[in-house]
DNA sequence: TAGATTGTTAATCGATTAACAATC
DNA sequence: TAGATTGTTAATCGATTAACAATC
């Protein structure tokens, strides 16, 4: 095993195609591009509520952040606001997608149609928000070939064909973990340059593609650790 | 509004237990409290192989994070290791359980029994690692009373008595954002002690109360940030 | 102008990493 | 004893926060 680590939430220092004019590159720090889909999200929300301006504060609020840490990541994206006056609210949304790269619709493909890769096939949330299911992907041969989603459901060995004649860009692996690393050798053999992955493995992948991990249970046991009172193992 | 902020991945200096003779507290920092579960993760895969001792390296490897941040992270513990030797496995296992609060199996009640929720009832994820889903509500008629992984869906009206006849003290929101605020609240007055949501809204919740935030769209565009490439935007 | 709110600076805080003394 | 590996220290690094000068 000398391939790298998976489970980092960030992958060093990004650049990003200058959106401030003459294409000067910037760095987003992944602490804050973790949280530009918190802004864009109560942007959109601010947005459909029919407001066209709002401030740090108010933005900050409905995303959940101190408003001093939203300016200091807005910051890192440009100058989008007016002093004493505040943020144009669809013209900071555009301009966070643009740094988040969600100006051009990406492909995604689903390896693993159980319970759950059945959930996020049928997602609307998915597509709403910038993504495009265009594969799922099944190792059992009971499931292939069934229509999920309106799609049908493709054998293992189909993968990389998939992947190279959709486009697809990531894969989304929702196997069990005794898979997940033959699953994830192959959308990176094929070419995706990123996975999401929701099997309770760590996955090695090579540096030039990006994991995040979603671990279900771990939430669960982050949760149990705040609750841990009365457990017996009082002692005095 | 002036409740808390959720998405807050980490709730400040908590206190744990003492494990160590003499009811001693220790202080257990957030970011390692994170990765407890995916050392746990490693250590029952390698009892599983029939390993009985572990050393740093190769538990650290197999969590994929460096060694040096693995002795660390358990140095906030206690001493569990043996200069020269390693760790005993089982031992080491047990005790991260302990931290952790899973020597009691945790009941969990999931709200919204949508595509995810009916996944995530399914999930023997859960059941293997400490937790037990006792209750499922929805707010759909048509889903009141059906049978979902051998419960009953029952109404948001019974929420209330539900969490307190199972004692549970974990709640899952499963509904979709628009909902999400107030079945949070319901947990929250029901006596749930932390909560897992998977609605894209932030949630605000009192002092006591832990949130967890997963939110799969999110993880999609974090992911599209590294993946910004020809967007279009280019300039010079 | 007076009031408001940004963008940035500087201070603080927490997390990671490397190195090594302690010790099995 | 010699070799191995932990637990801890100290240095580095990155993230957060508060305060305020710039400026609308």
């Amino acid at each position: 095993m000398d391939t790298h680590r998976t489970t980092s939430r960030a992958r060093g220092g990004a650049t990003e195609p200058g959106t401030a004019r003459q294409g000067r590159t910037r760095t987003v720090p992944p602490s804050t591009v973790a949280r530009l889909p918190g802004y864009l999200r109560a942007l959109h929300a601010l947005a459909a509520e029919g407001a066209v301006l709002t401030s740090s504060d108010e933005l900050a609020a409905r995303a959940g952040v101190g408003s001093a840490q939203l300016r200091k990541d807005l910051s890192y994206l440009g100058s989008y606001g007016r002093r004493g006056v505040g943020y144009d609210v669809a013209h900071l949304a555009e301009q966070v997608e643009v740094v988040l790269g969600l100006t051009t619709q990406r492909r995604v493909v689903i390896v693993g149609i159980g319970n759950l890769g059945h959930a996020l096939a049928n997602y609307s949330g998915f597509a709403d928000r910038g993504f495009a299911v265009v594969g799922l992907v099944d190792a059992d041969p009971a499931v292939v070939g069934t229509t999920v989603a309106g799609l049908v459901v493709q054998p293992f060995d189909a993968l990389p064909g998939l992947v190279r004649a959709t486009g697809a860009s990531i894969g989304v692996i929702a196997t069990p973990a005794a898979g997940a690393q033959v699953v994830c050798d192959a959308l990176v053999e094929a070419g995706v340059a990123g996975i999401l992955t929701f099997a309770p493995a760590a996955l090695a992948v090579p540096p030039h593609v990006d994991v995040r991990a979603v671990d279900v249970a771990s939430e669960l046991q982050i949760l149990a650790f705040h609750d841990r009172r009365r457990t017996g193992t009082w002692e005095a």
